[in-house]
DNA sequence: AGCACGCCGACT
DNA sequence: GTCGGCGTGCTC
């Protein structure tokens, strides 16, 4: 069995008392009794000898049919196996929280409407004097059995239902799980592909697995290219799995799909549902119900019987790594998951990561392009604005604030990107240098004005914000640097004519909020849209004709060797959002370094050759995507435990294998944020030419690091890690 | 991880 | 005298 503990190993039972093993099916959830605890189990296998004398029963069998078919099984095990992780964790991190709990499945069966063997004898003619029923008679006769949820939401009734069925036309059985529905604008028919579409559409084949990198630009529709695909792959009568970024999956987005495959049963898997509402999803993807099955992450876990596509959207983005836990990254296990299912998977970006850009020009991969936007939209024109020795006002040089002046008197609409929240973040004292800084972390606290608090962005610490310094006591304090919350009081000021519309974590608690903020944008009158990451990614804003990066250089200088590829990525996409309608489009990136060589290389020959050059900068300094490297981390309050621990963790690995050309060890070295809630943080990298030399040595690694015996000591292994903090 | 067991300090 | 701190051992 599969216990949800952090423990690498299975765990045997007997059959629950009045069972035999044949009444067992891998892939149930049982309870099981685990060191006097009740704990939700998957079943994995059914062996007849235990190497251990006295085993538990089982307390009870949870499910009739099993959840996990052998492959996705398989699928798990190899994942846990990959990323060195307990099999039984990842067991839980696939299952939605409703049947991790150990909610039965049943719960969220579906009633099935089926005509009678008196029914099916009937001409669709039959029942002229009902009307009502005789649609649904017409419907069954075509189309065959139907759900109720399904036959609701098309307008039938249960009046309608029972009538057929006191007539004895029809019945209603148990069946499979329906996803919930989600509500659609009316249909919209496919629009014509353009040659380039039409030539990327057709190198990928449905009838085995491929992998395609799709680099297109913002607007050249990739979406469409990938709705093709669905379709193709449902009219094979297949699964598609859509997997996209945290917050991509927009009640937007999902509409638009929906409206595009009005006939198809949708499953959406997004934090967004309610517990019931995604354990209604998930069932309905696992029992092969669902046509089209939409998600974040961990949708990519979840069992699918008959799955035809696998598509990435965006596949460079970061949410795809999972950062704690189970560390593991849904695009690459997408990868793996068309493979087993000999079914293509699509990558795309405007902005691919170097991992699957290095695969596209080996050749490991098909490199798809998209070069032309759709429709009339033209390429932004990008202007570097050099800020050293300009009169700065909050951030923005005199020039700048006259193009956001003039922009929105000619009616079009701005954006301001500045990848900070908050009022400041950093708080000094002009007369003895004191800093607010967090108790808990390496880090300084960001300043909120508006709500008068000092904050850390790091851990939850937060406290009020003081007026004068608590060390002098001088009330000369001043807020360095600037983020969202500053900016917006300035522009709000100097434009006060327009909406000044601010988009960040701290406005914007939910989706839903998201989509209520922009509305304004959308109806298209001049305003100035101001934010983070968040107004970075997928939304279509036709009339912004600016957009004005005020800080490119944060990611040029960092410590960690791939914060150039993110800055790139970042500054692509936020530029991309400039034009996208009829009216051309011009982005502003200031920069305190404007002859910095990759910042003019990204500027002047696009994302393409930037990414081309950090993948040469990357083979110079054998760092991955040339090799394969993972992480083995430790976090302690006490930092020379977690020193320690390391110290002997890289001893263990190179009693297996010693440094040599093809395998290399560095550290432990304090992470980038060093300390973090209160814990001090270090880790030790290992790089190797082939991804096959880390397994064995991380393994064993594992096998020892769980026989440690420091309590307070946190350890995880970190394969292919994303990030150095 | 979580939960019991066990051994030492300040309290009704 | 006990309540409760957290070190450590184990989980089929």
């Amino acid at each position: 069995m599969a216990v949800p503990v952090p423990l690498r190993r299975l765990f045997d039972y007997l059959p629950p008392e009045g069972l035999a093993p044949s009444d067992l099916i891998p892939g149930q959830r049982l309870w099981v009794p685990f060191a006097n605890r009740k704990l939700v189990a998957v079943l994995v296998d059914i062996v007849s000898d235990s190497p251990l004398e006295q085993l538990k029963p089982a307390v009870e069998l949870i499910d009739r049919q099993p959840l996990f078919d052998g492959p996705s099984r398989d699928f798990l095990h190899w994942a846990a196996d990959y990323y060195q992780a307990p099999v039984g964790e990842i067991y839980a991190a696939a299952l939605p929280v409703a049947l991790r709990k150990g909610k039965p499945a049943d719960h969220w069966a579906e009633q099935w409407l089926q005509l009678t063997v008196e029914g099916k004898g009937l001409p669709e003619s039959a029942l002229a004097r009902a009307p009502r029923q005789q649609a649904l008679l017409q419907l069954l006769l075509r189309r065959g059995a139907q759900s109720r949820t399904q036959l609701k939401a098309q307008g039938h009734t249960t009046a309608t239902i029972r009538a057929l069925e006191e007539r004895g036309l029809a019945e209603c059985s148990i069946g499979p799980t329906v996803p919930p529905p989600i509500p659609s604008a009316e249909s919209s028919p496919a629009p014509e592909l353009n040659p380039e579409q039409q030539q990327v559409l057709e190198a990928i084949p449905t009838d085995r697995f491929t992998v395609s990198l799709l680099e297109g630009t913002t607007g050249s529709g990739k979406t469409e290219v990938y709705l093709r695909l669905m379709e193709r792959v449902l009219a094979e009568g297949r699964q598609a799995l859509l997997l996209v970024p945290e917050i991509g999956l927009t009640p937007q987005t999902l509409r638009r799909i929906a409206a595009r495959f009005p006939d198809r049963s949708i499953a959406a898997l997004h934090s967004g549902l309610a517990e019931g509402e995604r354990a209604q999803a998930w069932l309905s993807a696992a029992a092969g119900q669902a046509d089209i099955v939409i998600g974040t992450r961990s949708a990519v876990l979840t069992p699918l019987p008959r799955l035809g596509a696998v598509i990435v959207d965006e596949e460079h983005d970061g949410s795809f790594k999972q950062q704690d836990g189970v560390r593991y990254s849904a695009r690459d296990l997408a990868v793996v998951l068309g493979r087993n299912a000999g079914a293509p998977v699509l990558l795309g970006s405007a902005t691919p990561s170097l991992e699957s850009l290095h695969n596209a020009l080996t050749g490991r991969y098909q490199h798809l392009r998209l070069r032309n936007r759709a429709g009339n939209a033209r390429p932004p024109q990008i202007h570097i604005v050099p800020t050293l020795g300009q009169p700065l006002e909050e951030g923005f040089t005199p020039q700048v604030l006259r193009h956001i002046g003039d922009t929105l008197s000619r009616g079009e609409q701005v954006l301001v990107f500045i990848n900070r929240r908050g009022f400041a973040p950093a708080l000094a004292c002009d007369d003895c240098g004191w800093l607010a800084d967090c108790p808990h972390c390496s880090s300084k606290l960001t300043m909120h004005r508006r709500i008068r608090q000092l904050r850390c962005h790091h851990c939850d610490y937060r406290r009020a914000l003081v007026d004068s310094c608590p060390q002098c006591h001088s009330r000369s304090l001043s807020a360095l640097g600037g983020g969202t919350e500053r900016s917006e009081e300035l522009l709000g000021q100097r434009f006060a004519d327009y909406p000044v519309i601010r988009v960040d974590r701290d406005t914007t608690a939910s989706k839903q909020a998201l989509d209520r903020l922009l509305a304004p944008a959308r109806e298209g009158e001049p305003c100035l849209l101001l934010g983070t990451q968040m107004l970075a990614k997928g939304h279509h804003l036709p009339r912004v004709t600016l957009v004005v990066i005020q800080d490119a250089d944060g990611g040029l200088f960092s410590a960690d060797f791939r914060a150039p590829e993110r800055t790139g990525q970042l500054l692509e996409q936020v530029a991309g959002r400039a034009g996208r309608g009829d009216l051309p489009g011009r982005v502003l990136v200031q920069s305190r370094y404007p002859q910095h060589p990759l910042l003019q290389l990204l500027l002047e020959k696009g994302y393409g050759a930037f990414a081309r050059q950090l993948l040469r900068d990357r083979a110079v300094a054998q760092l991955p995507p040339h090799r394969a490297m993972a992480l083995v981390r430790a976090e302690c309050e006490e930092p020379r435990w977690a020193e320690e621990f390391l110290e002997a963790a890289r001893a263990q690995m190179q009693a297996l294998a010693p440094p040599s050309p093809q395998l290399s060890y560095l550290g432990p070295v304090p992470a980038l944020l060093e300390r973090k809630s209160g814990r001090f943080r270090f880790y030790v990298q290992v790089t190797a030419e082939r991804r096959g030399q880390l397994q064995p040595l991380l393994a064993r690694l594992c096998q020892w690091a769980e026989g440690y015996k420091n309590r307070r000591l946190r350890w995880a292994v970190d394969m292919d890690a994303q990030e150095l903090s």
